[in-house]
DNA sequence: CATGAATGAGCGTTCATTCAT
DNA sequence: GATGAATGAACGCTCATTCAT
């Protein structure tokens, strides 16, 4: 047999992308490595070329989603303050699921339930994202902007809340992103009491 | 001379609770059914006497705390009506899960991601309640003790919330139950802006 | 498909029997499982329920086919002193691996160059049968029967004498049986400076 | 201004060392070409540009060293004649094993239970030295120095009992080399009835 | 000549499921 | 009803070999 390469370099990312696509249709005990292998158009040598195993492969999507929602938090609150960075943190985290569906399916589904390798990512991630939601909301109580709340409940409550909203979504469809923006925005800041000031933002 | 004989319930809760625990320990794919087999002191056959497949007796055990958790939200919020069922309704799902930590383990994170028999059960309890809580809100709403909100949203949202707390607390033991109860239910409410009168249960 | 169980209690034996055929003709490496389940007319399970992994079963059979050599010659020696005893131990481990062709060769030839967890086994039988016939000869030498010799090197090379002559003869099926059995043991005895008697034995 | 050009020999002789150490110590199947290749600070492809294969590339190990002893033996009888000639092949073998430990283990040890290829190989060069040895120790038959012999079984004892302390002394270093050139030579001789005489080399 | 990413046939092992006793 | 030896399809992973650069 011939090596056939189109693109030499990009071996590694068609492995990515045919993974991704397999594990959060899937699952991750229903993905054959073979099906990755033959949606990617790679074999199965190169997928241990670039991966330690089928276990290292699916962290690193997982990772590599992380890092993003990361990144994109932490570009949005850049310039923000009090409950307005809470806001723009709690918005860019669903916009960005929203706009990377199976992304993130891969985190809120598939990475569930599975042994002690994986497990501690999800709630890692989760942890992280509440953490940092915890350290704002606290600033804001301080800064007298709204009235003191148990901020690692709530920290929690908002992720669990938006995490549940996304997967329905993710399965569904439903209920359609604008509703899904102009409702669930809103209930987490009234329940700590905090009101929008109508046309802001 | 009477012989022993097994009581066949008395074996088929064997396995259960042997099903329960590793299930609950190990998550479903983890689990062999020897480890049920050795821990229930019984045997390969029995299982398979009892449960058509090692999915329908994980799916047992789902099913039974499901029908637990129906039966009590069902008595609690039998003479309750408005608001006050809505909270009643909140209050005992939280409730329930807190006493049952390694039933709540398995529906809400061993039953996650697994493949399409399973993850229906799941979200089909998720949805199930979800949408019991949907209807309260709407005459909530309709009997203007609040404001009109996206009910479909909120009931999601609130599942979520609901779960996420209690996930994090099946696994780390924090924050501790009252705290728990006395964060997370007015949050809920709060966010439809359902403020709970002082002194009130 | 339907389970033939012909024999059930043999089933282990019949593991083994194909085992030591097929390892023997082909060595460890070359060996299929496969080959030995169809050899066997078991399954896969089978062996797998019988012994924990390829290596160990190879490892059986090494085992069992030395601990048969240690009953021979422990049987043989029982009542003999001296040199007699000497030569009874060697004619002994000549005669046991003429008689099994197929062990001896696992033994002497199939166990050799494996890793770690073989390679001292063929070592440890050697060694445990040098040192045997090491302490045989001092006690000659201490009773006078034949002069002082450096019995940790000569017990070696006499392993080595007999295996290298015996694993021609499982190769190439030369020189026949008498003509080893004729010309080795008298070799051996006359490197010491032991001379048999005519007609004796 | 030259370019740096590598030596071609210089890569296969880098080859051929870390092939050599790996090999020896490793033996053949649980060497890696990838052990070879970081060993040897060269890469896949040249192995395979020097060596049409691993097989290929550990006979040539094989050889390499089967030639050696060869030389040595040759050069070391060549002004000899009877028992004197008998002697000195036996001596330089035993003492050209000494001084190559690693050859001399992949020769007598990994070689040893490899598939058809190889297998011919080990037992083509014992028998080429026993061969050459039976031949000189019939001559000394007929030159009336030692009474009559099975040259064939006596030549293949002697090969195994040298390689069979050689082994030993690979392994665990003992008898030290002098006790075994003391030990093992006089035995060898003296299984023949030959006695040297005292003083003589 | 050298390089190393890519290949894929091949194999050991697992484990849910069966059924004769 | 209970038992557990037997089954075999299925899968993750290895590693010698190739060849475009």
């Amino acid at each position: 047999m011939t090596h056939f390469r189109p693109d030499p370099e990009n071996t590694r990312s068609r492995i990515l992308d045919a993974a991704l696509d397999v594990f959060s249709r899937k699952g991750y005990h229903d993905t054959r490595l073979d099906e990755i292998v033959s949606e990617s158009t790679t074999s199965k040598g190169s997928i241990y070329f670039h991966f330690p195993n089928k276990e290292q492969l699916f962290l690193a999507l997982v990772d590599q989603f992380a890092d993003l929602l990361e990144r994109r938090v932490t570009e949005a609150i850049a310039r923000a303050s009090g409950m307005a960075r809470v806001r723009l943190a709690l918005e860019t985290v669903i916009a960005t699921f929203s706009k990377y569906r199976r992304p993130a399916k891969i985190l809120l589904v598939q990475a569930v339930g599975l042994g002690a390798p994986f497990e501690n990512k999800r709630n890692a991630v989760t942890d992280h994202f509440a953490q940092m939601i915890a350290c704002y909301l606290q600033e804001a109580i301080d800064a007298g902007e709204i009235a003191p709340v148990d901020v690692e409940v709530v920290s929690h409550a908002w992720m669990g809340a938006i995490y549940n909203v996304i997967v329905r979504w993710v399965y569904t469809g439903e209920p359609e992103l604008p509703r899904i923006m102009a409702g669930l925005l809103p209930l987490l800041l009234r329940s700590v009491g905090y009101e929008e000031k109508i046309g802001e933002q």
